[in-house]
DNA sequence: GCTTGATCCTCTAGTGGCTAGAGCTTGTAG
DNA sequence: CTACAAGCTCTAGCCACTAGAGGATCAAGC
């Protein structure tokens, strides 16, 4: 019959069982029927909708906006122009984060390459951390 | 007369007054000398100290990391392999998520690409969150 | 001396997105 | 029938801060 316990739709969506506990709590999830013995049980809707979250996560959206673009999926008659803003704005986000990321791993990578690999007094790494002015890049 | 308030400290590291509290509090900065009215007073000391969490921070090294990093600042006559091996781990690290990060973005531009800014019937966005399969990346 | 406003103090609670654990009840397989 | 797996609630912890309440103190101008 239909239902499924919170362990198999944790299975079937990929999720960790706390995590659906908390997605209830914060309202993400919609609070569930419940056998007499107080457990919870789902239908095949609840296996979608988290699908949707777990992808959206780890496509780095956060709560906020999954709630949104859930809101957008309930509603097929709704323009999906609000759901393309948020796309763009976190791929915006993510672009800023790789250049942020880029310029630090150059920063590390030279700090590293110039260790001498011998006392702490003359350490590359310990003295670009000690002293901002050797540090090649223009502003941070 | 040497003797930096909070404040002047606050703004000679660029780091914000509550910050100083906080790494105070856990420990890693030093408690300071107070004045009779109970405020903080730091020597220069504190701001080298300072600058240098600051940018290690800066570079995205964790509060354990710099701990070790400034315990091998301290002592200039250790051999600094430890500070390499901290710098390169956390090299690779970036590494990782700046690949991680490709991965996602790459997903993301899809995404948006292929939005016809019509319906959300039709909307790729919601499309590619609610359907996995249409991910075209292997595995994640 | 007095007032004003900036700075200082401590303490608590909140952020995001979970994760871990205690201590209990219920379901299920052999 | 007996394990033990899985369920339940509730609280606290993670990281590195940040915000705010509520009060004391300092520095400068009049």
């Amino acid at each position: 019959m239909p239902g499924i316990s919170i362990g198999r739709l944790a299975k079937a969506a990929e999720v960790k069982v706390p995590t659906i506990r908390f997605y209830e709590q914060i309202g993400l999830m919609p609070t569930p029927e419940r056998t007499k013995s107080d457990q919870r049980v789902y239908g095949e809707e609840a296996v979608r909708r988290l699908r949707f979250i777990r992808h959206a996560r780890q496509l780095g959206f956060d709560i906020k906006d999954i709630e949104a673009l859930l809101g957008l999926a309930d509603r097929p008659d709704m323009p999906c122009a609000e759901a393309d803003r948020i796309a763009q704005s976190h791929l915006d986000a993510v672009d800023d984060k790789i250049a942020q990321l880029t310029r630090l791993r150059e920063e590390l990578s030279r700090m590293t390459a110039n260790c001498s690999l011998g006392l702490a007094a003359d350490c590359k790494v310990i003295e670009v951390l000690s002293d901002h002015g050797l540090c090649q890049e223009d502003r941070h």
